[in-house]
DNA sequence: GTTGAGCGT
């Protein structure tokens, strides 16, 4: 399950995402989107999760909660189109 | 050396 992130901290890095998310179940892979040029952190990223239920009570728990001190945005993410 | 809605090199 593709899970979007949003509203992070510019400096939250993908292994504090997928420690946040581990707490709610397995994390295939976590990526934070960062500027091409500067690798500075757009603020949001996306989290890969093999179990679909495990995300979405990620998603239900995660979103609307701090992280690196920034309150972030947890929704499914959509395909790349 | 910043900022704060939004969907990826």
């Amino acid at each position: 399950m593709n899970i979007f992130v949003a509203k992070l901290n510019y400096a939250t890095s993908e292994d504090a995402l997928r420690q946040a998310f581990e707490e709610f179940g397995t994390v295939d892979s976590a990526k934070v989107i960062m500027d091409r040029d500067t690798q500075r952190s757009k603020g949001f990223g996306f989290v890969e999760m093999p179990n679909d239920d495990e995300g979405n009570q990620a998603i239900s728990s995660l979103n609307d909660t701090e992280l690196d001190g920034r309150t972030i945005v947890v929704k499914k993410a959509n395909p790349r189109g």
